[in-house]
RNA sequence: GGAGAAAUGGCAGAGUGGUCGAAUGCGGCAGUCUUGAAAACUGUUGAGGGUCACACCUCCGGGGGUUCGAAUCCCUCUUUCUCCGCCA
């Protein structure tokens, strides 16, 4: 959530920015600010209203004590106007802070200088590539036959047993998927992330804290029984540790890494593009989760672009690193960076992560604040990215390593494998 | 699941209707002393709103109520602890 102070200070320039989502924010940032006086003169209102009730109340009690009754009931009819306003007024306030809330939420982020205006993932700016794409063997397979020709992941048991979209993975497949969760871990907590298993449901509260909600309401499956959400996203319950805390200046950098499962309904996701791996409704994910000083938040978000790209290089996949432009931006971010891996039998580039910086927008909703050198409170920033979501590195590695003897394991999952080839 | 107890500032812990935003201790910060450190001593130290700055307002787990006045009384929800039951 944007911070309604940053609206009154910079309007246009958050107009501008948010002109970068091809939404005309005018009208709503016009609204926001007209509330936030309204709220403002509420409260001032309400304020004088009770310190003067306040002031009754506090000669009533010296009156009683010195034993004058008489005045002190003549006091009390006093407030009963008072009170009668004061109730008026605190529904008011109530009325426009809801209202404000409403509209706040609403507002996604700005995004960040570098971000160019664009409306699809067409316009995403390449500014990275790396990796040979690889001459595939005559008759190469896409992963989904590929798998089903070795028995590594079993789709149709999936249906059987919860849907379509939550795939059954057997075997050296099982394997390969163990492999890569502690091959990422291990690469993470080498870089400095701190290795947490975190709940993977988690209670309302957090998912507004991240922003998932209101957003994404129809994205997460909603236990209501319990009125629980099943996470999307490791970002959801690993960020919210940092909810209503105040962190010390001295204990950034802060970085998690965690693995999780992920759990999206992607209601309104049908066709070929969603076929095997490329889009499911349960997969695994080891994320990294910054929260930063605001002025290293963009060194640390270099960094971490860095260590994904150093992650795909040892793994040998061919990859790109896009800078999103507005109009595909995420709700919650001020810049991303997606790295796609090239899905050589699909010949399609596939997102297996995504890298941003929220700045304060999490933060704000979080309370998330850290004290500065001058005692003061300030908003933090949090970042996030995969390294990596497992099911598109599987499908990268099945269709680019695949020989006429079989899929060949990239050297570094070898030792975590116990087999260098799935034939 | 059953019975009981509790929830106060970073932590511990007092406070049961009237200057209580809250004693005290620990911790943190600043200073004195010291070559430096420790110890000791002195001061300072919650959050949010509001203001140019003050004033002022709100917050003692959440929500609601009683009262001129609530951390203190009532209702309700949540959480934690103890005992019993069940159980990976």
């Amino acid at each position: 959530m944007l911070q309604i102070q940053t609206i009154r200070d910079n309007q246009e320039d958050i107009i501008l920015a948010l002109g970068k989502r091809n939404i005309d924010a005018q009208p709503l940032i016009e609204k926001v600010l007209q509330l936030d006086e309204n709220r403002r003169a509420a409260q001032t209102s309400l304020d004088n209203i009770l310190a003067e009730s306040n002031k009754i109340s506090k000669e009533i009690g010296v009156l009683y004590k010195t034993g004058k009754a008489q005045e002190a009931n003549s006091l009390k009819e006093q407030t009963v106007k008072l009170k009668e306003e004061s109730k008026q007024l605190s529904e008011d306030l109530n009325t426009a802070e809801e209202e404000l809330q409403t509209l706040l939420y609403q507002l996604p982020n700005a995004p960040h200088t570098s971000v160019k205006k664009g409306s699809t993932e067409e316009d995403n700016e390449e500014i990275f590539s790396e990796g040979e794409i690889p001459k595939l063997i005559e008759g190469a397979l896409p992963h989904w036959e590929l798998a089903k020709k070795y028995d590594i992941i079993d789709f149709e048991l999936g249906v059987k047993i919860a849907g379509a979209g939550f795939p059954v993975y057997k075997g050296k497949g099982a394997r390969l998927q163990r492999a890569l969760i502690a091959y990422f871990l291990d690469k993470n907590t080498e870089a400095g992330y701190t290795e947490i298993q975190v709940p993977h449901l988690v209670n309302e509260l957090s998912g507004y804290g991240t922003g998932q909600l209101p957003d994404k309401e129809g994205q997460m499956y909603h236990v209501t029984a319990d009125d629980l959400y099943l996470i999307p996203t490791a970002e959801v319950p690993v960020t919210n540790i940092f909810r209503d805390v105040i962190v010390n200046e001295s204990d950034f950098p802060i970085s998690y890494t965690g693995y999780t499962p992920c759990f999206r309904r992607e209601a309104g996701s049908y066709g070929a593009h969603v076929r095997g791996l490329n889009r499911l409704h349960q997969f695994d994910k080891v994320e990294i989760v910054r929260v930063e000083h605001p002025s290293k938040s963009y060194d640390a978000l270099d960094g971490m672009v860095d260590h994904v790209k150093n992650i795909l290089g040892e793994l040998k996949l061919p990859y790109r690193i896009l800078r999103l432009c507005g109009g595909d931006l995420g709700f919650t971010a001020a810049l991303t960076f997606d790295f796609e891996v090239f899905s050589t039998a699909q010949d399609r580039w596939l997102e297996i992560s995504s890298v941003s910086n929220f700045e304060t927008y999490q933060a704000n909703r979080l309370k998330l604040r850290f004290k500065d050198e001058n005692g003061k409170n300030q908003l933090a920033h949090t970042l996030n990215g995969s390294s990596l979501a497992l099911p598109r590195v599987l499908a990268g590695i099945l269709e680019n390593y695949q020989t006429t003897d079989g899929i060949k394991i990239p050297d570094v999952l070898v030792p975590y494998c116990g087999f260098d080839m799935i034939n």
